[in-house]
DNA sequence: TCACGTCAAGCAGAT
DNA sequence: ATCTGCTTGACGTGA
């Protein structure tokens, strides 16, 4: 198991998802926020290690409207080495990596433009994993998307439009439950129709279910990961307690990580904590997690010059 | 320096 | 009709 937190970090001190208006779009200014966006994305990389924060979502805005059609800068060339580079210090650390397009990429959509759009979307976000030469491990996440009145229908379309993804972008693909439209089932029935893994978000399947518990809902995403997808991702959220329902905690709720961590205690999988403060939670189950002698599965980075160790 | 209107993109549910 | 959440406020103009 590995432990980690989506795209942003608040403790060192810098962005690698700054991006600026469309309107001021020019090759200068990306390259210069790319490049700003590269070093921090390496600053955070570090750190993460340093912590033992194996498992990290990098930001989908790292290389500002590199799929919308203004953008005609080969970043992948003019940046090569940096990515390369990074790719290696993720890969000799073994740090996890995944991405999360946003909710306007709608592969299921009616409108055929819509998705012709969501296609350049995650070409240009299996365009980034690849230029760090990460495995088909490192995966991009989607929701199966919208209803639009069918949902049997709508199930349909995506099943049709995930056959025209390039293998190259569609092996990096997993579909994650959502917390409205499409539930942990839905999304295992597509998986058998696409091959594609589930990504199973726990606080999704809390509020949108048919009834599973959670130990039946990881015996049916689990096998939905063959060898070559890596170890399964989980994201896990905790709930805000008042307010808004939907909406994500401040900081997480230890006790109720510890119950889930006992609860699913057979599996291994790699943890991804949605929570407001980021890095300061994730940090707090790397060290609770380390302390309790129940699980022996956690990778914890080695400050040497090994890549890794398995407690 | 700071307030604040607005920002590439879509959907669904609440108000 | 309009607003809000989604994984997340921050860009940048105008004063």
């Amino acid at each position: 198991m590995r432990i980690g937190y989506p795209c942003i970090n608040r403790t060192i001190g810098c962005r690698s998802d700054r991006t600026f208006r469309l309107k001021s779009y020019s090759e200068e200014l990306l390259m210069e926020t790319v490049q700003n966006n590269l070093d921090c994305l390496w600053k955070i990389l570090e750190f993460n290690v340093r912590h033992n924060l194996l498992f990290f979502r990098i930001t989908s805005d790292l290389v500002p409207f590199a799929s919308h059609p203004i953008c005609r800068f080969n970043w992948q060339a003019y940046f090569n080495s940096k990515f390369r580079r990074i790719g290696t210090f993720i890969k000799a650390n073994s740090i996890r990596i995944s991405m999360h397009p946003d909710q306007f990429t709608l592969i299921n959509s009616i409108d055929n433009s819509i998705f012709e759009r969501s296609l350049s979307e995650l070409v240009y976000h299996a365009e980034v994993l690849d230029s760090m030469g990460l495995d088909s491990s490192a995966k991009i996440q989607i929701h199966v998307g919208g209803v639009y009145g069918d949902k049997k229908e709508s199930m349909e379309r995506f099943v049709k439009r995930v056959e025209r993804i390039p293998q190259a972008v569609a092996r990096r693909l997993v579909v994650e439950n959502d917390d409205r439209n499409y539930t942990l089932r839905d999304c295992i029935d597509l998986s058998n129709e696409t091959e594609l893994p589930v990504l199973f978000d726990v606080f999704h399947h809390e509020v949108n279910n048919l009834g599973e518990t959670l130990g039946e809902a990881f015996s049916m995403f689990y096998r939905t990961w063959k060898p070559r997808d890596g170890i399964p991702m989980v994201d896990y959220s905790s709930p805000r307690l008042e307010g808004r329902k939907g909406s994500h905690a401040e900081s997480i709720d230890m006790k109720r990580l510890g119950r889930f961590l006992e609860e699913t205690r057979n599996y291994d999988f790699d943890l991804m904590l949605e929570i407001k403060d980021k890095e300061k939670s994730a940090l707090k189950a790397v060290e609770s997690v380390r302390r309790d002698g129940r699980f022996q599965r956690i990778i914890i980075a080695r400050q040497d010059s090994t890549p890794f160790k398995v407690i």
